[in-house]
DNA sequence: CTAGGGTTAG
């Protein structure tokens, strides 16, 4: 009677435990009565020092080793705990010695565990074997384990194991859908992502707050602003916009698809902002080039009380540098260290090189990257010969150059990128040079592509498109354009030196027109007078398609916005708003 | 009360 009542008061203190400290009384009360061998207070005790975050894996650790058959349930507890800390290699351990001993069976609990460890620890083989067990056991129908097995195949890199295995489920529910859409947008496989949503649709397990933020992550990466606003309609009228989640993944996707009023509009309504929230506008701004409005919000965040973090930063030093705002990105480059106690990473170093390089410093911004912390950072190398190309240096882009080689990172877009700084300076050798060079190590190539969003639906162009439908009518409506951007100034570039957009031209088809352009004029011919143009594209934009869409804009009076590889260029009334300076 | 899902950068 007397050891009944002992036993639930201190269960009781366990429930209530708040620290680590106080964990260890209780543990000694446990001793002092002699019960650590009664498995409820011993699993009790365990499963809280493991989980809890006020609790102590090596505590829990201590705990396990005095229990002398540990149950399934105990075994769990230590493979939860470890899959969820910093050391998750350490569940698979405890999996691999509780085969061993052999005395209890993994149940479906364990494997969900397992499977979270496999993924955290990027441990593949285990995943397989584990995958192996659960169909041996009899877990292969178990909603829970399966999602997690769909989760751990994606995270060790192996998205078909994954949709196979999702495609198989005899029972799908809202988590895995979730789970499956989350996956597809975390790998970059957005075009997925968005098409898991339709399947998911006339599966009638409806949609949350999760659905909507992988699906508005999707949505802000390839630019779909229509099927994003359909989802901000949804969240309305569902009542998820009191979510910080959902929130900050609109003002995200708003911003990412160029209209930054509406970003502005979300974020004004925002009952509570956390750091995800102000950075999303800081990064939205600074991507558009509008740096001191990025600085405007920086300082309205350090007001609000909230913390920056090392994305705050890039979104700063991103505006500051397309913004030309060098003596202030430099500054804050500096406060980094000396006012918020952020280490600069090399991507901030990536910032500064490109902050010099835009400026047409080019000799600090190759300084820079001699001070940072790797010599051997591909993305330096390249955000130099970028700015080499805007300033038409090629004694510093072929520095660039030589160093991409030394550190066996050299692509076909670098090649393309020194082989237009050679055809502006109308050295034919030099092109000559790079489409050999190409051709030679066998530099893998990534075709150049935009696409704009008419009713709804994608369409997409590549270098010369012949392949499109309406075909015929786009290269009428180009030559037509064409004409009348001449008449107010327009210089076509096809008697220079035809500067390359992909290596796909630079190889086979110099001079034709580039998929920016077959975009905009398919855009003309099917939107209404006056209507905005959005245009994405994947590689940077060149010097004469931005002239052409510059005369366009003025000629026939329309707004068009064009998002590439790193920023946005907003042009209207002959007019951008990089002012050249990209 | 032993399980699985979310956002910025890259």
């Amino acid at each position: 009677m007397m050891q009944d009542s002992n036993i639930s008061l201190l269960l009781s203190f366990l429930q209530g435990c708040n620290s680590l400290r106080k964990l260890q009384r209780i543990h000694a009360q446990v001793i002092i009565n002699g019960y650590q061998h009664h498995s409820a207070i011993s699993n009790k005790l365990l499963n809280f020092c493991a989980i809890s975050i006020s609790g102590s894996l090596r505590y829990s650790q201590l705990l396990f080793n005095q229990i002398d058959k540990p149950q399934t349930s105990t075994w769990n507890s230590m493979i939860r705990g470890y899959s969820q800390s910093t050391s998750p290699l350490e569940a698979i351990f405890y999996y691999n010695k509780m085969m061993l001993v052999g005395q209890s069976r993994p149940d479906n609990f364990t494997f969900s565990f397992l499977l979270k460890a496999c993924d955290k620890a990027k441990a593949y083989t285990k995943c397989r074997e584990a995958h192996g067990s659960i169909i041996r056991i009899g877990y292969a129908r178990d909603v829970v384990v399966c999602t997690n097995l769909v989760r751990s195949y994606v995270g060790n890199g192996s998205i078909e194991a994954a949709q196979r295995i999702f495609d198989g489920m005899p029972v799908r529910d809202l988590v895995s859908w979730n789970s499956m859409i989350s996956c597809y947008s975390q790998a970059g496989l957005h075009d997925e992502a968005l098409k898991i949503y339709s399947r998911m649709r006339s599966s009638n397990v409806g949609m949350d707050e999760f659905t909507l933020v992988s699906l508005l992550s999707s949505c802000a990466h390839v630019g779909a602003l229509s099927f994003g606003v359909q989802m901000h309609r949804f969240a309305d009228e569902n009542g998820f916009m009191d979510n910080v989640f959902v929130g900050n993944a609109l003002i995200d996707m708003y911003a990412k698809c160029g209209n930054l009023d509406r970003a502005r509009r979300v974020f004004d309504k925002m009952r509570k902002r956390d750091v995800f929230t102000w950075n999303s506008m800081i990064v939205g701004f600074g991507v558009h080039g509008r740096g001191d409005e990025s600085i405007s919000f920086f300082r309205q965040m350090l007001i609000a009380g909230i913390q920056p973090n090392s994305v705050t930063f890039l979104g700063l030093l991103c505006g500051c540098s397309h913004q030309g705002l060098t003596e202030e990105g430099v500054e804050y480059f500096h406060t980094m260290r000396s006012k918020f106690n952020l280490k600069p990473g090399i991507k901030h170093y990536g910032c500064l090189v490109d902050l010099f390089g835009r400026a047409g410093k080019l000799e600090k911004a190759l300084e820079m990257i001699g001070s940072s912390p790797s010599m051997d950072d591909p993305v330096l190398w390249r955000t130099l010969l970028s700015a080499c190309k805007i300033h038409r240096n090629v004694e510093i882009g072929e520095v660039a150059m030589r160093n991409l080689l030394r550190i066996e990172a050299l692509n076909a877009g670098d090649c393309v990128l020194l082989a237009g700084i050679y055809a502006e300076a109308r050295d034919r050798q030099g092109v000559a040079r790079m489409r050999k060079l190409i051709r030679s190590e066998g530099i893998k190539t990534t075709p150049g592509w935009s696409w704009i969003e008419i009713d709804d639906r994608v369409h997409r162009f590549v270098v010369g498109d012949r392949l499109h439908l309406d075909s015929e009518e786009i290269y009428t409506k180009l030559k037509e354009i064409i004409h009348r951007v001449i008449l107010i100034g327009y210089v076509e570039q096809e008697s220079l030196v035809p500067v390359p957009e992909s290596a796909d031209e630079l190889l086979e088809n110099p001079g034709l027109y580039h998929s920016e352009k077959l975009a905009i004029a398919f855009g003309l011919a099917r939107t209404p007078e006056g209507s905005i143009l959005r245009i994405v594209k994947n590689l940077r934009v060149c010097r004469d398609c931005h002239s052409f869409t510059k005369f366009i804009s003025k000629a026939f009076d329309r707004k068009i916005i064009v998002r590439d590889r790193v920023r946005f260029h907003h042009f209207k009334d002959g007019l951008c708003s990089c002012k050249d300076y990209w």
